[in-house]
Formats: C-alpha cells, sequence, structure tokens
DNA sequence: TCCACAGTGCGATGAGTCGT
DNA sequence: ACGACTCATCGCACTGTGGA
C-alpha cells in the first residue's frame, strides 16, 4: 500500500511538502501550494530558461511562466533547490565513497546512515538491485562480467549468432564490457549536471558522481543527450537509465515494481512513462544522508532538505545550452 | 513454445577540436 | 604542448518479434 501511494506520482508534490513540513509552511500552505508533478516539471523547466533568478523583475516574469503557484511558494521551491546543492557542496549530505563495481556498494549507496542493518545483510536480501530490474526491459542489465549470468546462459545461447563468436575473454575485453550506470549515480549525474552545466564533466565527476572518471560522466552524458533528444521522435523505445531526467525519480522501490508490474517498463522509466518517472517517488540521491530509503519506495519522506526535482536537462545550462552532442 | 535474428541500449575508446 | 571536451564508433548485453 505504502508503494501504492508512492506510485501514486501525483501526490508526489505534496508528499515533500509533508515530508518538511516544519519551517515550510503549515497545511494551509501545503493546500495553497500543492505542487503535482506537472508543476514540478513547469517550474523545472522555466528555472531552467531563466538561469539565475534575481531582482523581482526575474521573479515576476518566472512567476508568469508558472502559473498558479504563488510567489511564495516558487521561492521556496527555489530555495530548496539551492540549500540542497549548497548541503551537497558542504558535504553536509555526503556522498558516499561507493564503488559502484558491486551490488554490495550499491546497497551501501541505499543505506540510510543510521540505519541499523548491516549491508551486507541487506545485500543478502536484494542481492541483485538491477539485476532484478532487469529481468523486465529495466535501465540497468544485471552487471555480469564474466561471461553472462546464469540466468541469461540460455538467451546468450540463442544469440549465440550474434555473439559474434566470442573468443575467450581476455584482459582487454574484459575492461572494455563496461559497468553500468547504477540509477544513483545516474541521479547523482543528474544533480552534478544541474550545478555545474553541461561540460564540466570533471566537476561532476569530482563532486557528484565520485564513483566515475570524468570520461565515465562525457560517455554517460553523451548517450544521455542522445537519448533525450531522441525520445521526441521515436514512441517506441526500450527503456534506459536515461529516461531519468529528474533526481526525483524512482529509486529501487519503484524500480522493483515497475518491474513487476509494467512490462517492458522496468524501473519505470520507459519512454511512455516520462511523466512517471519524473515524478516517481523513492528516489535515491544521498539518501544515505538524508535518512530517506526508511521505506521501499519512499526515499524523500526524511526530514531535513529534500532536493527537489531537478531540471530536464537540454538547453538548461545556461552555457553550452546547444543541445547537441 | 522455442529459437534465431534484428534492433536497441550503453560503456569504453580513439580521433579531432578547443581553450589555456 | 597539454589537458579537457565532443563526437563517432566499436563491441557486448539485452529485448522484441516472427517463424518453425
Amino acid at each position: 500500500m505504502v508503494d501504492a501511494f508512492n506510485a501514486n506520482f501525483s501526490l508526489d508534490g505534496l508528499g515533500l511538502e509533508l515530508g518538511r513540513s516544519p519551517g515550510y509552511g503549515g497545511l494551509d500552505m501545503l493546500i495553497q501550494d500543492q505542487w503535482t508533478v506537472e508543476d514540478d516539471k513547469l517550474f523545472e523547466n522555466t528555472l531552467a530558461q531563466f538561469g539565475d533568478l534575481d531582482g523581482e523583475d526575474s521573479w515576476t516574469q518566472f512567476g508568469a511562466n508558472v502559473p498558479g503557484k504563488s510567489m511564495v511558494g516558487l521561492k521556496r521551491r527555489f530555495n530548496l533547490l539551492q540549500e540542497d546543492i549548497k548541503n551537497i557542496e558542504s558535504g553536509r549530505v555526503p556522498l558516499p565513497h561507493y564503488d559502484a563495481r558491486n551490488d554490495t556498494a550499491h546497497q551501501q549507496m541505499m543505506q540510510p546512515a543510521h540505519h541499523a542493518v548491516p549491508i551486507a545483510q541487506v545485500a543478502q536480501s536484494n542481492p541483485t538491485g538491477n539485476a532484478k530490474a532487469s529481468s523486465k526491459g529495466s535501465s540497468g542489465h544485471s552487471p555480469k562480467k564474466g561471461g553472462g549470468s546464469g540466468a541469461n546462459a540460455s538467451k546468450n545461447g540463442a544469440n549465440g549468432a550474434k555473439a559474434k563468436s566470442a573468443p575467450a575473454k581476455t584482459t582487454d575485453q574484459e575492461r572494455r564490457k563496461g559497468i553500468p550506470w547504477t540509477e544513483e549515480e545516474h541521479r547523482l549525474f543528474l544533480l552534478g549536471l544541474a550545478k555545474f552545466g553541461k561540460g564540466d564533466w570533471r566537476s561532476i565527476s569530482r563532486n557528484f558522481v565520485i564513483s566515475r572518471t570524468p570520461t565515465q560522466v562525457a560517455s554517460h552524458a553523451q548517450k544521455y543527450f542522445i537519448r533525450l533528444n531522441s525520445m521526441n521522435k521515436k514512441d517506441k523505445r526500450r527503456s534506459s537509465i536515461h529516461d531519468i531526467t529528474s533526481v526525483k525519480g524512482s529509486g529501487k522501490g519503484g524500480n522493483a515494481k515497475g518491474a513487476a508490474n509494467n512490462d517492458g517498463g522496468g524501473s519505470s522509466h520507459s519512454g511512455s512513462d516520462a511523466s512517471a518517472n519524473i515524478g516517481g517517488t523513492s528516489a535515491a540521491l544521498p539518501v544515505a544522508a538524508r535518512g530517506g530509503m526508511g521505506h521501499a519506495g519512499g526515499g524523500y519522506y526524511a526530514s531535513g532538505p529534500v532536493p527537489v526535482g531537478f531540471m530536464q536537462t537540454p538547453g538548461m545550462y545556461g552555457v553550452n545550452a546547444h543541445g547537441g552532442m
């Protein structure tokens, strides 16, 4: 039921507000400033266009582009966004030093700082975070180094012809295989993108996606923007991690659910699921520091500042806003 | 239902370009 | 000259689909 609630993306904005009740207005304010996913999206896109908002004029114009929202609400939303970035920068939201190359590390990432359950235990209870999702059109293939998992053995067999007569694995080939990006990494990537803008892969790598080199970040970005560009053109696409355009998307809980419920739309971000995924809950950002992820799919029901949805990427980053890669 | 194939996604890498 | 970024491409993994 909790998942069902979290899956109700239209409530997401409200959920966020509820989660940070103290200091962010009372119930009346909530009623006045309920944020739907669409509101969030509009806010983010508009913000992306406006860039810096300094001066009342800017805010007035900004408000005109986000109808139905009070100036107070808009500013609060904006402040939350800034606060979140500041927290990340200042280290108050520690980015976990996890190694994305194994799921244990991934679980580490997902582990709230105060959580009592040992990581190993968590890892055991859900040993295949991504692998599970990958069973149905998920973004993450299970990280199968060394020639495919058992589950896919038959599949690989079926693909034998396509396998290009795979020779014995050399270390080079092993190296070439690549480590799939986790949703967490991708969300951090989006955060970094929002903060440093397109092109500053070094800073993004250093400050956000610390588990990836700048080259890897750049490569990921390349695919991400290609994906974004192609999203408008083709309606039927396989789901991809790049369908996540907001850090506020679905995390593990939603992932599993997506895999279970959404044929071909695992991880709840298939192409046509754009809205759902953007409004999705159970985000997995620096949850470790946020005490989030207390329950599957509810990452942001934590106390303290919560990142509001981040922006759509193309064209939002002041400089280099020419979407092309 | 199973299998083979085509299509797609994505990480890695190399070459080219640009800024310092 | 060097480092960083962009772009094109490669190769593997995986999904979708049509035919047997």
